[in-house]
RNA sequence: CGGGGUGUAGCGUAGCCUGGUAGCGCGCCUGCUUUGGGAGCAGGAUGUCGGGAGUUCGAAUCUCUCCACCCCGACCA
């Protein structure tokens, strides 16, 4: 491809709305370009790269047998209603109306459709299993569209389905999924690592997600460096302190701690450590009941565990902190209260400890389990986020916290769909059965975004040979003015583009500084610059985007040199 | 949805508090010179100052209102 010819439009300073470095690159680059809120064009050059990543996804899908098909993106409101998921879906959903005023939703998934199909078409056990997948363009409403395609409304997203006559096969087409993602993105070249993952609003049992390191990511992991044990901190066990109680000390006190509301206010202003002291978070379920939440004061509230015990809840106002409590919020605590009270495991195991009072402007001091008050197993649960320094559950280590994007995510759907969609087959006996589903996701635009905060440098984006929108820059210094570099340059674009390597050739004879800093901004891996001054000695000059210096290269070993590099 | 903020040329911004000629850098167009790290000189084009209403002799500037976008918290690939 010839520059004269393509289209770039790179800038040299990133618009204010864009905040991470990847948003900002793309933008620059000329990868994207925001359309609205959330909604982005793929620009010549961004498309490029955007394909770079389906090929890469649909050859290792293709590979693990699984079949591509393409299902509609606007999908009717019957369907939905079946499965229930009109109503929960939430707005999240787009909904539209056709001209006849039915209505129908922009597909946020392909659930429904796919089940849809799944029972019409497969009509007996022989036919299965069968995985099908699809690359397709999604639409989520999302609350907060942000760092551009990272979390953009529409996006491209690879959907697999698949479809079972026993939960063993599903455990099966699991496991090859889960290689086949930990392959693709080895081949795109992320640093990546896969966590056991919460289930979330799809449902099901078995669940893994996958997650490109970055320090921007959206999601906190846990992994053990001694074992393989990793999972996002949603879902991580905090394991109980396996060191017993300490032995009740100082009888306890009631104490005056005057407008000291937060933890650490109390703990500073009694002089103890965060951990010393208790905390009480007060929620209201959905069925309206009032609750409390007892954690260590360093620890913080993990809402879906929470969430697993008492159901969905929100936070309580402090009017109704102040109904059930008769008091305000930061006196609260344990003590002396018939209000359904859980604790968390490591709140359980605390002795000697502060806590609230129930009475504004006082706290106890030296609070023990047993003596002050009862603890009943059955309100301890496992109910915060882990901090690093953690046990490992699996026994084998201490817990690491890193944060990652989540690019891609398996689930073991089971029967959900398939059960309401009534999706059955014939077993061997003749007799319908329900099939078991499984569903695989990968956010291939996502990947993209996910992929540049990974590989940038101060002047430009970086990204793995297997994802540059050009593997090949030449950009020849003085190229209308001097016809041995002309020469010299198409020569080997010719050679280059006829061995089928992608090359980018900048023809708009532009000076050496622009095109430079043009290349390294959108990310080409190696770039070779053909000038007069080395020509007299038959040199061109070789520079890997990584590299620190660029080698003089013999003109006639170049493009020979240059597919050595490339193929690498 | 709640909280905070911003809207001035394609991009980045000054001006707003204290009302009176809309300015700068980059980019863009023309010409000449230049050609190994975002060139120099000369000339040029581009703004309903987010929309509407109000106050005022006069509004980018003050008031109200609507809209859009961004940032921080609950969802997800």
């Amino acid at each position: 491809m010839r520059v004269s010819k393509f289209f770039l439009s790179t800038q040299k300073e990133a618009p204010a709305e864009a905040e991470l470095p990847s948003h900002k690159l793309m933008l620059r680059a000329g990868y994207i370009r925001k359309l609205s809120s959330g909604l982005y064009t793929w620009m010549p050059l961004g498309l490029r790269v955007l394909r770079k990543v389906e090929n890469i996804v649909r050859e290792e899908m293709d590979k693990s047998g699984a079949i591509e098909l393409l299902m509609p993106a606007v999908q009717p409101a019957e369907l939905w209603q079946e499965t229930g998921r009109w109503e929960v879906f939430g707005p999240q959903m787009l909904k539209i109306k056709d001209r006849h005023q039915h209505d129908f939703c922009f597909g946020p998934t392909h659930e429904e459709v796919i089940t849809d199909i799944a029972r019409r078409e497969i009509k007996s056990y022989r036919q299965l299993p069968l995985n099908f997948y699809q690359i397709q363009t999604k639409f989520r409403d999302e609350v907060r569209p942000r760092f551009g395609v990272m979390r953009a409304r529409e996006f491209v997203m690879k959907d697999a389905y698949s479809f079972h006559s026993s939960f063993e096969s599903l455990e099966q087409t699991y496991q090859v999924m889960y290689q086949t993602y930990s392959r693709i993105f080895t081949r795109l070249g992320l640093q990546f690592r896969a966590v056991a993952a919460d289930t979330g609003a799809i449902g099901g049992s078995g669940s893994h997600e996958f997650h490109v390191l970055a320090d921007s990511g959206e999601d906190a992991l846990a992994f053990c460096p001694d074992s393989d044990y990793a999972a996002n901190v949603e879902l991580a066990e905090a394991v109980a302190p396996a060191t017993p109680r300490d032995e009740a000390g100082k009888p306890m006190e009631k104490t005056v701690t005057p407008g000291q509301k937060t933890i650490e206010e109390v703990a500073a202003f009694l002089d103890v450590a965060p951990q010393r002291v208790m905390k009480a978070i007060a929620v209201m379920t959905n069925d309206g009941q009032f609750a409390l939440l007892m954690l260590r004061g360093d620890h913080q509230l993990n809402e879906i565990k929470a969430a697993k015990v008492l159901g969905d809840f929100r936070f309580a106002s402090d009017d109704e902190i102040r109904q059930h409590m008769n008091c305000r919020a930061g006196y609260i605590g344990p003590l002396n209260t018939k209000v359904r009270t859980l604790f968390d495991r490591a709140a359980a195991a605390m002795s000697n400890f502060v806590c609230g009072a129930n009475d504004d402007g006082y706290h106890y001091v030296g609070a023990n389990f047993g003596r002050d008050l009862h603890l009943d197993e059955a309100n301890v649960h496992d109910l915060r986020n882990v901090v690093a320094g953690d046990p490992s559950p699996d026994g084998k280590g201490k817990l690491e916290l890193c944060r990652g994007i989540e690019v891609g995510h398996i689930f073991q759907l089971r029967t959900k769909y398939s059960e309401a969609l009534q999706a059955t087959y014939l077993d061997e006996a003749g007799r319908a059965q329900v099939m078991e589903m499984g569903c695989y996701g990968i956010g291939v635009s996502r990947i993209v975004a996910a992929a540049i905060e990974q590989n940038f440098d101060e002047r430009g984006i970086t990204l793995p040979a297997g994802m540059a929108p050009f593997a090949v820059a030449i950009a020849p210094i003085g190229y209308k003015k001097s016809d041995a570099v002309r020469d010299a340059a198409e020569k080997l674009y010719a050679e280059l583009t006829a061995q089928g390597i992608e090359v980018l050739m900048d023809d708009r004879d532009e000076r050496p500084g622009v095109m430079f800093a043009d290349l390294e901004l959108i990310g080409i891996p190696h770039r070779v610059v053909i000038g007069e001054r080395g020509l007299k000695d038959g040199m061109v000059e070789y520079k890997g985007r990584k590299d620190a210096e660029a080698s003089q290269v013999p003109l006639q070993e170049i493009a020979k040199f240059v597919q050595s590099r490339v193929c690498a």
